[in-house]
DNA sequence: GTTCAAGGCCAT
DNA sequence: ATGGCCTTGAAC
């Protein structure tokens, strides 16, 4: 029985099997893929409310926002939060891709961010590397009848060069819109995944959790689509729970020394012609350093829709107190390509969890931590 | 004052 | 439910 490998690595999906989770889930033949109510996975992280550093009396004023001509609606958080007291490990990992933007490898990866689950038994499915390992396959499975449509990966001849290149989403290839959740991604993809975590969606794949995601088919399973925004990288915790509006989160500064790292690698392009500027992980030179734990965190579970407990981490972030605070959110944000295998950094030697670091030692520090 | 990513709105 | 467009607001 497959019941109860570990299977560290394994699980990617967004989820699941938690679903019925805690009971057992033993109707499933083998075969059958789908009876499993999956739970989105590591779901839900949320960028806590706004607090962020200065203020260590108030916590949400949101204040009523009215002026301007629309309202909308904003309800506090809602409730729900119950957390419990078992986490386990995160078996995290990553897709890298290997050259041709059509085949990915699985690449285990240290804990690098969120994805806690909760009893995974996934037992059901049958094999394990099945499920979530086969993203991409020979041309055989097609999902059951849907679909139809196999392209053959043709690649583009001119994959870099100009900014054309790495415009394209990382999810299903549409046009990039900007920075959104930690990397660049369309609008939808980006509206997509907004609403999936505000909304706690849990969906289900009625194939084997592993159709494509293109532009054209990106609606078919959304199961599938959160999965691979998880996948490329894409960040729970910067949904808001709070829905503040505006301002800026932590993944600013990663946001800006990305673009930068990108900008200068056209340059590099543009100067050196037709030679091979594949960008260094990220982590090229030899500074890597590795931190203990994540981050504090604290698992919490909610129900989702009916019947389906997810746990799920919170980051939470201290205002001024604990040295234990994040600070720099992952130096890179790029989709696909695993950190290696612990570059996670959060916190900083002198424990500057957020006070007045001159701008020039940020700059360091997170250039440091870039490579 | 400017940025620009996060959330909201609303016609499909 | 989706996705294009709009408003917001801390960081710069
Ligand atoms: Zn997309
Ligand atoms: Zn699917």
């Amino acid at each position: 029985m497959i019941s109860d490998m570990e299977l560290p690595l394994a699980h990617v999906q967004p989820s699941f099997s938690s679903l019925a989770v805690q009971h057992e889930q033993p109707p499933a033949p083998q075969q059958a893929p789908p009876p499993q109510p999956p739970t989105p996975q590591p779901l839900q992280d949320s960028e806590q409310q706004h607090q962020q550093q200065p203020e260590p009396e108030h916590q949400h004023h949101h204040q009523e926002h009215q002026h301007q001509d629309h309202h909308q609606d904003h309800h506090h958080a809602e409730p729900q939060q119950q957390h419990t007291a078992a986490s386990s490990a995160a078996g995290v990992q990553c897709y890298s891709m290997v050259s041709s933007p059509a085949s990915l490898t699985i690449v285990n990866a240290g804990p690098v961010y969120s994805h806690v689950q909760v009893s995974n038994n996934n037992s059901i499915l049958g094999s394990p590397l099945m499920d979530n390992a086969c993203l991409f396959s020979p041309g055989a499975t097609s999902m059951s009848g849907v679909g139809d449509h196999q392209y053959n990966l043709h690649q583009d001849p001119l994959p870099d060069t100009k900014e054309g290149i790495e415009e394209l989403c990382p999810v299903c290839g549409d046009k990039v819109s900007g920075y959104h959740y930690g990397l660049l991604t369309c609008e939808s993809c980006k509206g997509f995944f907004k609403r999936t975590v505000q909304n706690k969606k849990v969906y289900t794949c009625v194939a084997d959790k592993s159709c494509q995601i293109d532009k054209t088919q990106r609606k078919r399973c959304p199961f599938c689509r959160f999965q691979k925004c998880l996948s490329v990288g894409m960040k729970l915790e910067a949904v808001r729970q709070d829905r503040m509006r505006g301002g800026r989160n932590k993944f600013g500064p990663m946001y800006k020394r990305d673009r930068a790292r990108k900008m200068q690698q056209i340059r590099q392009r543009q100067l050196m012609g037709p030679q091979r500027v594949g960008l260094p992980p990220v982590g090229s030179e030899a500074v890597t350093i590795s931190y203990p734990s994540p981050a504090t965190s604290l698992p919490i579970t909610y129900s989702a829709g009916n019947g389906s407990n997810i746990t799920i981490k919170q980051e939470i972030q201290y205002p001024v107190l604990s040295s234990t605070s994040a600070s720099s959110p992952d130096s890179s944000p790029s989709p696909l390509l695993g950190a290696p295998a612990g570059s996670s950094a959060l916190l900083e030697p002198w424990g500057a969890g957020r006070t007045d670091v001159p701008t020039i030692i940020r700059e360091l520090v997170a250039s440091l931590d870039d490579r």
